[in-house]
DNA sequence: CCCATATGGAAAGCTTGGTTGACATTCCGC
DNA sequence: GCGGAATGTCAACCAAGCTTTCCATATGGG
């Protein structure tokens, strides 16, 4: 599972404690996620989709597709 | 988090063990996704939409959604 | 040189997702 | 009425997501 979580926070400017406070989890969460330490569940996935206006799949993709 | 798969599996007849084959996960899980016991991972959301052809948000809502 | 901010990551602990195995119920065909 | 298939649920267990606390490094401003 690979994201685009760190270009989209880049995009606006945020820290990752900025983008934690804004999905109501840790720090230490959003850096887990972006460094590809483990995946987030269903429903911070789509709070994380919420938040940029953007599909699960716009932002996240499974490598096991065969796309 | 509502999601469609009991629709979805009965539109193709299939079991709950058919489906949980599919996935690769146990009957118990799907039957606990169904029953709303549980939210699926992240990456077995995508199995289930992959499987369906259709978007992880054509086939779960977030109840939390202001849509 | 200090200090504050941003980031990466480890440890321990709680919560949730997922497994196996077992049991009960319903329903349908024989 | 009986047997088998499908479903719901429980208990016990392991794995993954997430938190808090802590430490390390980098970088930029004064």
């Amino acid at each position: 599972m690979i994201n685009r979580l760190r270009v989209l926070r880049a995009e606006r400017a945020w820290s990752q404690q900025d983008l934690a406070e804004r999905l109501d989890v840790s720090r230490q969460s959003v850096n887990a996620i972006e460094t590809g330490r483990y995946d987030p569940s269903l429903p911070l996935a789509f709070r994380i989709a919420d938040l940029f206006g953007l599909t699960i799949e716009e932002i996240f993709t499974n490598p096991n597709r065969k796309d």
